[in-house]
DNA sequence: GAGGACGCATCAGCATCGCTGATGTGCGCT
DNA sequence: AGCGCACATCAGCGATGCTGATGCGTCCTC
């Protein structure tokens, strides 16, 4: 299992073709084949259909460990090269769309203070890379429990901040007179997919126990009243937090009975200097 | 960063030397010498003092990244080698000693389940590679915090138990008269480092935020008794669950005031089949 | 239904890599 | 000061992994 076969190999599933993973690659396209062919003699199973490309069940569980994998070992690169630099001034941090608002509570210490908003996955690896001293994340978690995510490096994880999860609907909709909604009632219901902004679908999957949630629109960006103008005109429904859902207009606002979750807002840190980072980490922390 | 190379580069530093670092891998000096050498000039730092043999400050670092990231990628072989298997019968779990109490209260379900107590790493691992369905993992966090467990691979933890810290004592030790401790005042005791029994020291460093917790005495196994017994003969102090260290003749004990820890038990599980696995991890979360 | 085109598999050849065994070198111990 | 141990270096050889060319099966087109 060498690194270069596994990117190879996520490039082949990424780009769902041998030869155009090899021209992203910088490879020809025998090489690539040659990649997937060694991989799968290695792991003793086929990881990918051909025509169409498309990864096998193995090959699917083997995504599920390569990426972060890849994640993690550029995350050490990164670790590694950081340290004979000089440590940077100032306060840089990173954070998800919706946890924007526990932002807001606690003042940001230090003077200019840089601030980017990411997705899930870029926004962990912004801060496993040294990139930023402090990220906020949010997602959907059950009260209390921490939230799921990639473990893509040494970090240390603080809860900031928990708030109900609504479920979005277009004005209207039938459920939207119900004052609760049971998850697994909504697995084939239409949902829009925004992996950045709301909830991601593979998340529901997992809390509801079920196969459904399957996409209908996909949403990429991290603009939230986007996102609810998308339920709105009746593309699909989406979970938000309650407090930012109720800023959306034109839609109608459920509760989830069971399972019971809650949106959630974590710090996550790797090694903090002393300075405005340590002190933003605590002051958030504190709060929750 | 070749696997190859970092696991050449773990084996010298845990046996901190080049050349039986080469006996154990079956490799010659040279080879182990050669990869190290490509290691530094790849990462554009030394990694090791020569003679004696030890970790520079990055080694120590991409020692940090480097196990976790090798047991993740065995962790991953496994996971796929075991895709092909028919899915094991019955229930097999590990824990560690001290999440045993855990166990206690809810009724193991199915027949024959297969119980295994090993260290944390090692019981880590086992869940890892699908060697058990469940584990139960225990260690200190801040009340209502998950535990920082190794990140090596894709594993859902819940919570089962929490219950106070208990400092554990020789009896007549000047301390035991003061109900409660703070921390970061006994970095300078003497301490037994019982990382599979106790709290593992550098988990207090980090708690307490200080260089200190130096140990005295190593205790390397699964028995509390026996760890309670090193501290009544003076061998030096440890941490223990409340209820785990009641049961220690000959210690006093006394509680930690700052910061507040609790010794808290998780279950840890990947995938779970269908069956009495599931029934159980169920009943230990549902019990929290 | 036949022809063509596209895309992955296979093959031969060659450059490079990474190992071994031998030798060099520097530090520490006596 | 000398010896010896342990890591560094070197030459050489086998294996690895790439490229470019060719083969082959599938799908699309007419």
């Amino acid at each position: 299992m060498d690194p270069h076969l596994l990117r190879t190999f996520v490039a082949v599933v990424d780009h769902g073709s041998f030869s155009v993973a090899a021209s992203a690659l910088g490879y020809t396209q025998s090489a690539v084949s040659q990649h997937i062919a060694a991989l799968e003699t290695d792991l003793g199973t086929t990881l990918l259909t051909r025509r169409p490309v498309a990864p096998t069940p193995g090959g699917a569980r083997l995504m599920e460990h390569a990426r972060p994998l890849l994640l993690r070992l550029d995350a050490a690169r990164a670790d590694l090269a950081r340290l004979d630099q000089a440590p940077a001034q100032g306060l840089s941090l990173a954070c998800t769309p919706l946890s924007r608002t526990a932002l807001l509570t606690a003042p940001l210490p230090g003077e200019g203070p840089h601030l980017r908003v990411l997705g899930r996955e870029e926004t962990l690896q912004a801060v496993t890379a040294g990139e930023v001293d402090l990220a906020l994340v949010d997602g959907a978690a059950a009260p209390s429990d921490p939230l799921a995510l990639a473990d893509i490096g040494p970090l240390t994880t603080l809860r900031v901040a928990e708030e109900p999860l609504a479920l979005v609907l277009p004005a209207g909709h039938p459920l939207a007179r119900r004052s609760a909604v049971r998850l697994a009632d909504l697995s084939e219901a239409h949902w829009i997919d925004a992996p950045d902004t709301g909830i991601p679908l593979p998340r529901l999957r997992v809390a509801a126990g079920s196969d459904g949630f399957r996409a209908r629109t996909t949403y990429e960006g991290t603009d939230v009243l986007m996102l609810g103008a998308l339920v709105a005109a009746g593309h699909g429904l989406t979970l938000l937090p309650a407090s930012a859902a109720r800023l959306v207009e034109g839609v109608a606002l459920t509760g989830l009975s069971a399972p019971h979750l809650v949106h959630r807002v974590e710090v996550v840190h790797g090694r903090l200097p002393e300075g405005p980072a340590r002190v933003l980490a605590e002051r958030l922390g504190a709060g929750a």
